[in-house]
DNA sequence: GGCGCCATCACCCGAACAGGTGATGGCTTC
DNA sequence: GAAGCCATCACCTGTTCGGGTGATGGCGCC
């Protein structure tokens, strides 16, 4: 595999292979060793976890792309990797033309991401909540948000100046229209429809 | 446009086209009439917002895959379009081979996105956050985390087995690490960095 | 013109909460 | 073996919250 990606990678116009490695000991190594612009990684390595080396070059190495090239298309793990700091993230069933295009695409500042893996992280996007939107007044809202920065109520009202009995009577609506009954569950389920940020 | 991809589609084995709009209100009539399997939508459309049509397909079709085709590549759109309901979202700059291959992957139930597109995606998963990571121990994060579910330090402690006592420590505990001082901005600041979901 | 929703305010009560002080034992880490 | 963190528990105080009932005026919609 690392000989097949070499050969596609070399053959490329303006591409060049700057070092290689089959363990994660050796990669880290490079990594630290700096001056590359894009880290082609593997997570099934042998002897560690190639996240850790994700991690390590995004620290170290914030310009470089990295771009993960893997079998494995657990949900998990190509969220954590994504996370880690990989902008790109390809199953290795591809062919050579995709590899080396993939690797254009991510040093112009695209994420190139095979399908499988990308559904995987559509599934982070919250959907529209057909129902639930936008059922809090503007009123409400905001009230909503100043308590999930930790105002109390007294704090509210003179902030918004109103009585203490108004700022009461919308978090009951509040807690009534998102079918909650505590102030930090409100803050819940709203920062979960994306209400409040 | 719409020629040119029509074109490659019936090209295509295994690909029909059933029917094309070039208009937002052609195309709710087609959506109404149902019985597609994967929708191809522009966004720019003369008479109205594409953005409409993948909502309404997704509630009206949900076993049908929406397709974004178009020029547009604003981050606003395209997560707008994602959590309309879209499943795939590709830039008008691909080859018809490209497209086609784009059709089959969102059948097989991938998710076929442009390079350029997949950055802002990416942009919306939330980083790992280096400083402020894992400074909860697991049993404040139980706890939060049932506090973020509305329940009452009585209710923790009965379901933990421990004193309300013992529960009163942990949240003081949690506020003092989030450099909080209430339930709510508590829940809000671990929503925020993902601690909870 | 009524119905619904919004925003505003008042009063009440019992329960819950924040914040403080203090204590114990266990478990790593240096 | 001392220091640090964790988990556990206790008691106290004043404040806040949740929930209930009731009221007013304004605005838009059919």
């Amino acid at each position: 595999m690392l000989a097949w990606l070499v050969e596609a990678v070399t053959a490329a116009d303006g591409l060049t292979v700057d070092s290689t490695a089959n363990t994660a000991i050796l990669g880290k190594a490079l990594v630290d060793a700096k001056g590359y612009d894009v880290l082609l990684c593997d997570l099934g390595l042998p002897d560690g976890d190639g996240i850790d080396l994700i991690r390590c070059s995004a620290r170290t190495s914030p310009d470089a792309d990295i771009l993960v090239i893997t079998f494995f298309a657990e949900q998990r793990k190509v969220v954590d990797c994504i996370r880690a700091g990989a902008r790109g993230y390809l199953l290795k069933d591809m062919d050579a033309a995709t590899c080396v295009q993939s690797i254009r695409d991510i040093r112009a500042g695209g994420s190139p991401i095979s399908p499988v893996i990308a559904r995987y992280l559509l599934l982070h996007i919250r959907p529209e909540n057909i129902e639930s939107d936008a059922i809090l007044s503007a009123r409400e809202l905001e009230i909503l948000n100043l308590m999930a920065r930790g105002f109390s109520k007294r704090e509210c009202a003179n902030m918004l100046n109103v009585s203490i009995n108004t700022i009461s009577t919308h978090v009951k609506n509040v807690y009534r229209k998102l079918e909650v009954n505590s102030r930090a569950e409100a803050v819940f389920e709203a920062s979960h429809q994306g209400m409040i940020t």
